[in-house]
DNA sequence: TTCGTTTTTGCATACGTATGCAAAATATCC
DNA sequence: GGATATTTTGCATACGTATGCAAAAACGAA
């Protein structure tokens, strides 16, 4: 069976007592340099690492982030699974990673988050009811939404200023000439596509513009069919506003394959820079989610909350920007 | 502070002893029905969740996959990903997620895997060397490359029938008139290019076709570039079979941009079948990679070396399958 | 050198759980 | 009902580590 090197095998071999071992490897503890050296010769020689279980029985932390990860076929979200992960390695911390396919998260997601005792978790793209998260809430576990947000008051939530963006997304496409625009929803009930149409919405409202609305569900594929249906309907508006960028990307291709001239007739605004906006065959003109701020954003509130958690909430709002290119 | 329902409490409550209530949650316990249920009763009523890291402690193993992931950009991967957690998950397994840009994965990037003692470990799309993973070895955990192979018998991988496939490409352009083909490269010394460049030109050399090779790295950008850098030669071959996809659709962009007709001109092969090549934008042809059963062989070898370590090492090739669209 | 203060160290213990072992309880057979 | 076999149970212990506390050591000032 496996053998493992214990602290106890360290001490022995630097002739100290097991304790000091343990005390070289906790940041701050008192111990002496002379003692240090010895210690870490000795754990070299002999290959030891920390049991990290029998750390966090004792300690009751754990350095594990547990990361609850919705749609991650959006390239949107390998890129902030890869930033979090950068970030929290740098700060000593390891990824727990659940992949869902549930718009709400359910208990059986993120059960097993307990039995690890995680430090923080975050969940991207998904809500949740309180029922669901009342123990880790108890247990004084931090956890954010990341690119979605609940009405409640009961969590702590980062976004992208997507109301505000999408007014000026609206009225970047009047400002265009567009007399006549559609919006394509993202998936029905999540607040990212709630407030990019309510923002959208408001601003085509107040002026003479002709509005027309559509539900999808944040894929190629929808996008697609949603453009299909649009161009079916004989009367092809000037501006589309797509609630993500994957989508646009479908509703650029329909468009194309019915002969119809991107910006010439009609004008295509996604949301998420994702990698593939900018290549060459879309040039897509998109909101730019600011990933970087985003996950900055998500990494401090749960630094503060692990060391002492507050369980304050708030909606975050991180400004993003429009990314103009070849579709408008 | 926090506070832990332990088996203590649920004993009390049950009227049972502390390692009953632990046999109640260890598969083949003895354990009468009776006492089974006055202890689920007890834990339920008091949230009960068997603490992980004190089991891992005495049984010295865990239900921790540490799964090790370059290049989660490409679109092959997050299918990946999604599909080895869900596979794993199902097993009662956790996913511990790490994240590198090094081609050849460093002792810093996985020496956190052994604090956590994972069961067992994937690194995708990766190699490494053997003083990297001796700890693995002598600690028996089972160790799986993905989409990665080694050729020095002291691994085990799963891959694609990277060899097979690209002689199959190589005759299909063949078949399909061309006399002037290209190859560009992946990443320099990784299997998967190594081994489609080695089919391709074994096949081709055969032939009286001309093939001009070209280096690149996987990525969006190099095959971009390298089409325009084929472009610049002024002898555009006849076929391009172009070392995996998303490279592949950085080449159709090119070559459109320079008003070069595909495949009239020329045909264009990728490798992968990721969701993109399905586009009507790309509709790309390709060698579809057989993930699920890649991602299965992985998870049995695992499971069983996970039971009872052998160290058993093998290169295990699964097969994949054209995919004929558009670009030829 | 002595004394007071500060730092370092080892001892003993506990964290929550699984498990070896022997005792107790239950089941089966005559 | 008694003897035997089997199953279940609780006790005591250990897993590898951190930590409270008191003792020992080190440090600095007079």
């Amino acid at each position: 069976m496996k053998y493992h090197v214990t602290a106890k095998d360290v001490a022995k071999l630097a002739g100290v007592s097991q304790s000091s071992v343990s005390r070289v490897y906790f940041e701050g503890a008192s111990v002496s340099n002379k003692t240090r050296e010895k210690v870490l010769a000795a754990a070299k020689e002999l290959g030891y690492r920390p049991n990290e279980f029998a750390r966090s029985l004792i300690t009751n932390r754990t350095k594990i982030i547990g990361l609850v990860m919705k749609g991650i076929h959006n390239p949107f979200y390998p890129e902030v699974l890869k930033q979090f992960t950068t970030a929290f390695n740098k700060l000593g911390y390891s990824i727990l990673f659940v992949s869902t396919n549930n718009d709400e998260i359910q208990k059986e997601d993120i059960d097993m988050l307990r039995n690890y005792n995680v430090a923080g978790v975050i969940i991207t793209d998904a809500s949740l009811s309180l029922n669901v998260t009342e123990d880790f809430k108890e247990n004084q576990v931090p956890l954010v939404l990341f690119n979605r947000k609940i009405d409640n008051d009961q969590f702590y939530s980062v976004c992208c200023n997507n109301l505000d963006a999408s007014e000026k997304i609206a009225k970047y496409l009047i400002e265009k000439g567009c007399s006549k625009v559609a919006y394509i929803a993202g998936n029905a009930n999540t607040s990212t596509s709630r407030d990019r149409e309510k923002g959208f919405t408001s601003i085509i409202e107040k002026n003479n513009v002709t509005l027309n609305k559509y539900t999808s569900d944040y894929t190629y594929e929808g996008g697609y069919k949603t453009a299909k249906k649009i161009i079916a309907e004989k009367e092809v508006p000037e501006g589309i506003f797509v609630a993500n960028d994957i989508m646009a990307l479908g509703v650029v291709d329909a468009l194309r394959e019915n002969s119809i001239m991107i910006p010439a007739e009609t004008k295509i605004v996604g949301f998420d820079n994702i990698e593939m906006a900018s290549w060459p065959t879309y040039n897509l003109t998109t909101w730019e989610q600011p990933i970087t701020k985003m996950v900055e954003q998500t990494v401090n509130y749960l630094m503060t909350e692990m060391v002492e958690f507050s369980g304050y909430t708030e909606s975050v709002e991180v400004n993003g920007a429009l990314i103009v290119r070849k579709t408008t």
